[in-house]
DNA sequence: TTGTAGGCGTTATCAT
DNA sequence: ATGATAACGCCTACAA
C-alpha cells in the first residue's frame, strides 16, 4: 500500500466561529439557512466563511444527517452493449433530470466485471446513496440482494423477474404485438422473428407479442434466437433465418439494432425493402431513421423510463410505499418505409 | 419539505463488540483485516458480525479517513450529444476498468445544466470523492474552477484551454493532418472540410491539421464550421458547402457523425462516394462501419484515454507530480472505401 | 493481543 | 438569539 499524503487541512465550522467570535451552532445555522440568527451575527459569519474558506464537509453532514442526498444510477450491462446501446443514454438522462429537479445528485455506475459487483454493493450497503435507479438488473445479483436486504428505496427498469420491487416499464407484449399486426395487416404471409435477448423479460415478452399477433399461423421455426440486442447479432440472426426460410417476406426484429444488421444481410442476399420483406424494429433509437429504408418501429419513451422511475425512487425516500405492480409508460407503433 | 422517515437502524462496530465480547478496537481491526488477533476473537467477532448483521458505515468511515475510495467521472455535454457519441461510453468504460482493478468506485455525473453544474461543485468541494476524470471541461465552468482552488487529482480528457492540469489526448492536428494528406494522395484537386466544435481545443486542432495538410492550396472557403461534432451538423454543413461548391471532390469530415450526416447529403445530392467525392471522418466510431460506404477515418483510442485519465488521477492520489505537459494516446488512420 | 479514549466535522437538543 | 454539549460510527494511537 502506497503512502497517501495528507490533503491540505480544509478549514471547519470551528474555525468559522473562532474567526466570527461565535459558537459553531451559530455557525451551523447560518450555513443551513435557518432563522433565529441576528443580521449582525450573519454578516460577521458570511465574512468569516470566506476569510478562511470554508466548505461543508459532507462525510461529516451525511454521518450525523444519515442521509447523502444522492441517488445511484446502476447500470449492468456488457461493456460494447453499454455504448451501442442509445436507450440507456436516454433513460440516464431523463433520470438525471428529475433527480435534479429536486436537488438530489445522481451518480451513475457502471457495472462491468465480477469485481465491480462486490464493491458496487459493498458502497450500497455503506450508505453511499440514499436511493438506486436499476437498470437492466440480474435476479440473482449481489447487487439486487443488497437493495432487498437494505430496503432501500430503488426502482429497477424492466421488470426483474421474481423480484417484488417498484419497477417502470413498458408493455412490451403488447406494443409487440401491435406492431406485428400491423405487418400482417400489410398482406405478408411468411413473417419471421429475429428474438433477442430471451434471458431477460423484455425479450421474452416481445416474442410473446409476436406469438399472440400470429395465433394460429405462428410458426417456431421462423423464430431465430440471438443473445443481444446488436446490430451484428441482427446481422447473424437474419442470416440464420434466410438460411432456412428463402422466402420469408416479413420480419420483426426485437430491437432497432437487431433490425439494422437484418437489413444489411437482407441487401447482401439482393433482397428489397420493403418490396421482397417487410421489417418493424423496435425501440425507435437512433437506428430507426438511419437505415435504409427508415424503419417502422415501436416507440419506446426512453428518457421517460428514466424519469418515471427516478420519481419512484425519490417518492421511496419521502417514505411513500412504492406501487409494486409496477408502472407502464405509453408506446406507440411509428411506421415508416421499411414496411 | 416534507418528512424523512427514519431508516431502520443498522448495527454498529459497538453492537457486534458487545455480541462478541470483546472491545470496537478489536472489532474494527477484524473489519479490517489487521494483524494481532487471535483466532478466538476473530472468530467470535465474525459470527457476531453476520449474527447482527454488521456492515461499515462510509460516511463514518470517510469522515474518519479524509478518503472515500470513490472517483467521479465527469460528462459535460448537451444531453443529445451525450448519447449519441459512442466515444464517451468508451472513454467512460476504460476509466472504470482503472478504477476498478484499483478498487476504487467510479461515479459518473452527467452535467445536463446550470443546475446541475452547481450542486456537483458543491459535491466536490464536500469531498465526495478523492480525484476526477473530466470529459469535455468547459475552461471558465464552475467545476473547472474548484477543481483547480481545492487541488483535487484530477485529469482532463482533451486540453482544456490556458489550464494547467494533468489532460491526456490525442495529437488532433498530427491526425488531421495525415488522414488529409492520404485524402489528397487519392488525387482530389478541390477538398472542403465540415469543421466542427471550434469552441473546443479538439475542433481547433482538426482544422489546423486540415490546413497544414493543404498547405499553398488551402482555401477557407471550402471550410464549413458547424456547432457539433453530430449527425445532423454533418447534414447541414455539408449543404451548405455543396451550395457553395457544387464540385468538390473531397471532404474531410471533423468527426465519423458528420462524417455520416454529409453521405446522407451527398446521397440526396445525387453524388456518389467514393467515385464523385471522397470522405473521410475522425474517430473510428461505431458509424464507421455502418455507413454505405464504410469510413476512411482516425481511430481514436477512447478506451486507451479514459484508462490514461484514471492512472493518471490514481498517481495524483498518491501523492505523485502530474504530467501537465499532457499524455498523448497514439492514433492511426483506417482506410475503408468512402475514399 | 487487547482495551481505552480521543477525534474526524456536523447537526441538534438543550438551557440560557 | 446564542452557546454548550452530546451524538453520528469509525479508526488509531497509546496503554496495558
Amino acid at each position: 500500500m502506497p503512502e497517501i499524503p495528507a490533503r491540505r487541512k480544509r478549514a471547519t465550522v470551528h474555525d468559522v466561529a473562532v474567526e466570527a467570535g461565535v459558537s459553531r451552532g451559530t455557525v451551523s445555522r447560518v450555513v443551513n439557512g435557518e432563522r433565529y440568527v441576528s443580521d449582525e451575527a450573519r454578516k460577521a459569519i458570511e465574512a468569516a466563511i470566506v476569510k478562511v474558506g470554508y466548505v461543508p464537509n459532507t462525510a461529516a453532514r451525511n454521518l450525523v444527517m444519515q442521509r447523502t442526498q444522492a441517488v445511484a444510477f446502476i447500470v449492468h450491462e456488457p461493456g460494447p452493449l453499454f455504448v451501442e446501446d442509445p436507450n440507456i443514454g436516454e433513460i440516464l438522462l431523463g433520470a438525471n433530470a428529475a433527480l435534479s429537479d429536486a436537488d438530489y445528485q445522481m451518480a451513475s455506475i457502471v457495472v462491468d466485471s465480477e469485481r465491480d459487483t462486490e464493491r458496487v454493493a459493498r458502497f450500497l450497503r455503506g450508505g453511499f446513496v440514499d436511493g438506486v435507479v436499476m437498470v437492466s438488473a440480474r435476479t440473482n445479483d449481489p447487487i439486487t440482494r443488497v437493495i432487498e436486504q437494505l430496503e432501500l428505496p430503488a426502482a429497477f427498469v424492466g421488470h426483474p423477474p421474481g423480484l417484488t420491487a417498484a419497477w417502470v416499464g413498458i408493455d412490451n407484449v403488447g406494443s409487440a404485438r401491435a406492431v406485428t399486426e400491423q405487418l400482417i395487416a400489410t398482406g405478408r404471409r411468411r413473417i419471421g422473428m429475429i428474438a433477442a435477448a430471451l434471458d431477460r423479460d423484455s425479450g421474452v415478452d416481445r416474442l410473446q407479442g409476436f406469438t399472440d399477433a400470429l395465433g394460429d399461423r405462428f410458426d417456431a421455426d421462423l423464430v431465430e434466437s440471438v443473445p443481444l440486442y446488436s446490430y451484428s447479432a441482427g446481422v447473424d440472426g437474419m442470416r440464420a433465418l434466410l438460411a432456412r426460410h428463402p422466402d420469408l417476406d416479413g420480419l420483426f426484429a426485437a430491437s432497432d439494432a437487431v433490425a439494422a444488421g437484418a437489413l444489411e444481410t437482407l441487401r447482401e442476399a439482393g433482397l428489397r425493402v420493403p418490396e421482397d420483406v417487410g421489417v418493424v424494429g423496435f425501440d425507435d433509437s437512433a437506428w430507426a431513421t438511419r437505415t435504409h429504408p427508415p424503419l417502422s418501429t415501436v416507440r419506446q419513451p426512453a428518457a421517460g423510463l428514466g424519469r418515471a422511475a427516478a420519481l419512484s425512487v425519490l417518492a421511496q425516500i419521502r417514505g411513500e410505499k412504492p406501487a409494486v405492480d409496477g408502472i407502464m409508460v405509453e408506446t406507440s407503433v411509428v411506421w415508416r418505409e421499411s414496411a
